[in-house]
DNA sequence: CCTTTATATATGGAAAACCGTATATATGGT
DNA sequence: ACCATATATACGGTTTTCCATATATAAAGG
């Protein structure tokens, strides 16, 4: 992973919010991004298969849902440059995080470790 | 200063490159990160502009020479990136930094601070 | 002045990125 | 089997970004 595919990967609203967001929240499926960043389905999915693509998030399904995360073998660089941006960008992600949270229907996690 | 403004600066060759070179060296003219880049002049003075304008560079006119280095009032999360991403990828503007250190007759730095 | 060197900007066109819509696939429930 | 929900992808068009070329500006030296 290059710093420049990692800039390009970045360098837009929507993929930008949705990595914030994961890394915020730790594993969000395709419809509750959906919700918190106002965007429509397709324009969500396309997205999160871009990342996907570039090593970025894994994606692993469970039952009708798709639940994705930040890749677990990204390097430690990019997880620091994530991290470090979104603790110092909390108020830009905020209303993101209030649509999250206040969506009803929430799919249930299933613990997925043990 | 938005995230996504500066990660939007980040997403081209010559910006990238351009910044974590001024990161790693301090302060450059343009006719010497034409040399470490290989790239024409007005494509690396394009790009330093756009830079400038956003507020990542400032530009300070010596003689015929314009020099550029990191915005000092850029964000300390925003220098934190840039120095994260060069420390983690030296290799990857190895090459550039070569060129520089090989390139002849450097302008003269005048001691800018007494 | 006139030339040389360094830097900036304007312009038109090419390439890349992005989006909305429609459609396909996958799963679960009836 | 059929329908509803969730997600993925394909297609065509628009917008954005990038570039090469040409030209303009600025400073230094003869």
């Amino acid at each position: 992973m290059t710093p420049l595919q990692f800039y390009k990967c970045l360098a837009d609203d929507t993929r930008l919010r949705s990595l914030l967001l994961l890394e915020a929240h730790g594993e969000l499926c395709v419809c509750e991004l959906m919700a918190a960043l106002e965007e429509s389905q397709p324009k969500v999915s396309r997205h999160l298969a871009q990342l996907r693509e570039c090593g970025l998030l894994v994606g692993e399904r469970d039952g009708q849902w798709v639940f994705y995360r930040l890749a677990p073998d990204l390097p430690e660089w990019c997880k620091t440059v994530l991290v470090d941006t979104r603790t110092a960008n909390e108020d830009w992600i905020r209303t993101d995080s209030e649509r999250l949270n206040a969506m009803g229907d929430r799919p249930e996690r299933v613990a997925r470790c043990c």
